[in-house]
RNA sequence: GCCGGGAUGGCGAAAUUGGCAAACGCACGAGACUUAAAAUCUCGCGGUCGCAAGACCUUGUGGGUUCAAGUCCCUCUCCCGGCACCA
């Protein structure tokens, strides 16, 4: 009754590895597909995210195998980062250990699931024959300058003694043990990244493929703003402060200048002035907030007048100089122009302050009088006043005569800004790749030689979760000899973030054991770009944007002749259980082993597809996984019973699946795709049988319940997989139908439908049509106004 | 605030891109088989009125274009996501 789905399931995933049915090699007379799902994380475990992603991943990689491409699918894990370590603290092992440990049960996990990977190209970024290559590519970065080390400030437990990633930081504590985050200054190594923001903003225009949301949101990312910069030379001193602006037609009613308490003049502006005393605990207090405090916007402006003052180079009008916390030094130049009339935060300001004000814009519908009348700013377009030469402009025009003008005369400077800043992959960890520089004494900076390359990880460091990162504890390790003077050197104990190691995983996995380089430029020649990239909207812009920088980076020196490595990208929804994301705290987590143990992959496989179209979020519903079940058991019944007759009804009707089958699965809608297969396979059920129609039905099936059907295409009298079957091709002439219904509507309602043999005339259709007495109680005698004929579909009367 | 996406039965969702709204499934109801249950099979299942045939209404709101609008245009409401004291 029930098909034994224990038995078959292993049964085929055994057969598919001992055939290495999924073994993907160069074959240049075919064309070859790169499918390709955003790697794991090995947490031992996989959850249903990892079903759904991958499942959608499966099922696009056996229907490209069945229309005859060559599919490389391979598969591997991003294993360096924190949980390894923080297991190796919890269970006194080592990371490494806890980590092969863990790939094994996941790599087995997937297995379950009969995922179509090549498993010979499997990686692991935490081995040394992929990270030396890690460590390869950061050499050439610092050859060539992209790689560089800096000061910066960084969020710092004290207690961990370690840098903290802003997302780490939880109400100003660190959020292992709540220790107050401090902001320190450290030497940290990074990526140039903004040398290439024209590229990766240009570049996107490329991804017409890719969804709007990712392209928008790594928009807003890069973050590009033009505007000009202005100079406003200091009263009574040599200096000047250069400010950024979008709305330069609002220049004129800059009233007051306000820097970043952090501004290097600041010093000099309030020495000797009565506010000095003040400005300096303010300044102090400003230090003190942590950056997340001070960008909430909720919090009140604070600020504090300099005793200085600035001409604004337009009108030379003396304007004050204030400090204010909510001007930032990392973003423009650290100073802004404000015009309260025209700037909602700037008029709150002011209105604080008692500062100045003026219009210079009038909106169109509206003439202010009088500053009295605002009760907020004015930020819309309009006409330029109190703008000297430019008044009566319009404030689109004045933007641009404005900014030409202020350039003419010397005084500012048209620029454009960006968001994005440099990457910092510094981590002062152990379980990552270890940066391979040597400090010297008397050479300084020294990277290590490649031919001494990969600096391995050192296997016996101690883990207690105390006195900061392992690495700098292993003598051996860190006391090393200058590559350059011999003399005695220390080596660099920070590794890098892990967002380094999965960059560029999607070229070396078409040469996953190169020994001469991160991968062999003949494979990737063939293989890349990825055709289609599957993974979540969680990776929509950090771990792609990184890697369309590192796929430039190598065109750049001339490795690979392709600007974005992922030509198509589906980012797929989450998995929710009752309208939540299933997670540990909230217990509402569906362990995808114990649904495999109760129906079988292939259920879940089905169910998770059937569901929802694949970038919705999808409920999870257990009586919808049963219904799956269902399903199947009802075409294993089918197969039972299976009678060799022909049926040219269903055979038309197979026909129909055939065409929308292909279509949905080529567009990743799979959802519908089964629906249709299940229409087709109640047709079937009706009609008693046809074994040939049965045969097709299966092998559109297979890419989604690959195991089951595997097995009824062996029982149906098959020698080999089904994955040789080839996909069934649709025959046009079984299309075509010998009677249609056509619709009428009276007036635009529905009120008949009528069969008419195919190839009847259109003129005789609309005589047959009017001469129909069910129509009259709705034409009665009207006359007919307007006759639309849409052909083999409808028929609108107007009456 | 700016940018992007979305709103369709009790639920998940379909709708050939302007042409029969609700395919397919879940849940539910009735029946068949069974001593009974499960499984399976058959039928019904947006709303209102009606014994029925059927009629009218229905895709977040209000308007528009059209012979015809879930689909196109405008207005508003709400939800989700990204960016943001960003100058």
């Amino acid at each position: 009754m029930y098909y034994e789905f224990r038995k078959i399931e292993k049964k085929w995933q055994r057969n598919w590895q001992k055939a290495k049915s999924f073994c993907a090699r160069i074959a240049p007379d075919k064309k070859k597909y790169y499918l390709l799902e955003m790697f794991p994380y090995p947490s031992g475990k996989i959850h249903m995210g990892h079903v759904r992603n991958y499942t959608i991943g499966d099922v696009a990689s056996r229907f490209k195998i069945l229309e005859g491409y060559n599919v490389m699918h391979p598969m591997g894990f991003d294993a360096f980062g924190q949980p390894a370590e923080n297991a190796a603290i919890k269970n006194k092992t080592k990371p490494d250990a806890w980590t092969h440990k863990c790939i094994r049960e996941m790599e087995n996990e997937l297995k379950k699931m009969g995922f179509s990977y090549d498993w010979e190209r499997e990686v692991s970024t935490c081995d040394s024959s992929y990270y030396k290559w890690n460590q390869w590519i950061f050499l050439k970065m610092l050859e060539r300058g992209l790689a560089y080390k800096k000061a910066s400030a960084v969020n710092w437990c004290p207690n961990c003694a370690t840098t903290l990633a802003n997302e780490e930081v939880v109400d100003g504590g660190c959020w292992r043990c709540q220790a107050k985050v401090e902001q320190k200054d450290l030497e940290q190594w990074y990526l140039n990244i903004t040398e290439y923001k024209e590229r990766l903003l240009e570049d996107l225009r490329q991804l017409s493929n890719w969804p709007e949301r990712v392209v928008s949101m790594q928009e807003n990312w890069i973050g590009k703003s033009q505007g000009v910069e202005i100079y406003f030379k200091l009263k009574d001193s040599k200096r000047t402060i250069s400010v950024f602006t979008t709305r330069v037609d609002t220049i004129f009613g800059a009233t007051y200048i306000v820097l970043a308490p952090e501004h290097p003049l600041v010093k000099e502006l309030i020495k000797g002035k009565p506010q000095e005393n003040a400005a300096l605990k303010f300044i102090d207090k400003v230090a003190q907030e942590s950056k997340v405090v001070r960008a909430s916007s909720d919090v009140k402006k604070e600020g504090i007048f300099t005793g200085s003052f600035a001409v604004n180079p337009v009108n030379n009008e003396e304007v004050p100089v204030w400090l204010a916390d909510y001007v930032l030094m990392e973003y423009g130049t650290g100073a802004i122009m404000a015009v309260p009339t025209h700037d909602q935060r700037d008029f709150l300001f002011a209105k604080e302050h008692g500062l100045g004000m003026r219009v210079v814009i009038q909106p169109k519908e509206k003439n202010v009088q009088s500053i009295d009348e605002l009760t907020e700013a004015y930020e819309g377009e309009g006409r330029q006043v109190n703008s000297g030469e430019f008044d009566g402009l319009s404030s689109q025009e004045a933007k641009i005569k404005i900014a030409e003008w202020m350039e003419r005369k010397g005084i500012g400077k048209i620029q454009t800004h960006w968001r994005l800043r440099d990457w910092l992959i510094s981590r002062q960890r152990y379980w990552g790749t270890p940066i391979p520089v040597i400090y010297c004494p008397k050479c300084g900076v020294v990277p290590v030689p490649y031919k001494d390359l990969p600096v391995e990880l050192p296997k016996d460091a101690p883990f207690t979760g105390e006195g900061g990162n392992p690495l700098g504890k292993v003598k051996k390790f860190v006391e090393v000899k200058c590559p350059k003077c011999k003399g005695l050197a220390r080596r660099e104990t920070d590794t890098m973030a892990t967002f380094f190691d999965s960059s560029w995983y999607f070229l070396r996995f078409c040469s996953p054991k190169f020994k001469n380089g991160p991968f062999d430029e003949k494979e990737t020649a063939y293989w890349m770009t990825v055709d289609q990239y599957i993974g979540g909207i969680e990776h929509a812009i950090l771990h792609l944007l990184y890697s369309r920088f590192f796929t430039k980076f190598f065109k750049d020196i001339g490795m690979i002749n392709f600007d974005e490595p992922f030509n198509r990208l589906l980012t797929q929804g989450m998995v929710l259980k009752d309208g939540e994301v299933m997670s540990k705290s909230k217990g509402n987590i569906v362990d995808p082993d114990i649904m495999i143990q109760k129906y079988g992959a292939d259920t879940l496989r089905l169910f998770i597809l059937f569901a929802a179209p694949p970038e919705t979020e999808l409920e999870w519903d257990d009586r919808g996984l049963e219904g799956s079940h269902k399903f199947l058991n009802r075409v294993w019944r089918i197969q039972e019973n299976l009678k060799d007759k022909a049926d040219p009804a269903l055979a038309r009707a197979l026909h129909k699946t055939i065409k929308k089958v292909t279509q949905d699965f080529r567009e990743f809608k799979f959802n519908t795709a089964i629906a249709s297969m299940m229409e087709l396979t109640n047709a079937i059920y009706q009609s008693a049988a046809d074994k040939d129609v049965f045969s097709k039905l299966i092998i559109m099936l297979s890419p989604i319940c690959p195991h089951f059907c595997e097995e009824l295409w062996q029982i149906l009298g098959n020698k080999g997989s089904v994955l040789k079957a080839g996909w069934p091709e649709v025959d046009p002439h079984m299309l075509v139908e010998d009677s249609l219904t056509i619709v009428i509507q009276v007036n635009g309602k529905v009120r008949l439908k009528i069969e008419v043999p195919a190839e009847i005339a259109e003129s005789q259709l609309k005589e047959m049509v009017l001469a129909d007495a069910r129509l009259t109680p709705w034409i009665q005698n009207k006359p007919v106004k307007n006759f639309i004929l849409v052909p083999k579909k409808l028929i609108n009367i107007v009456v």
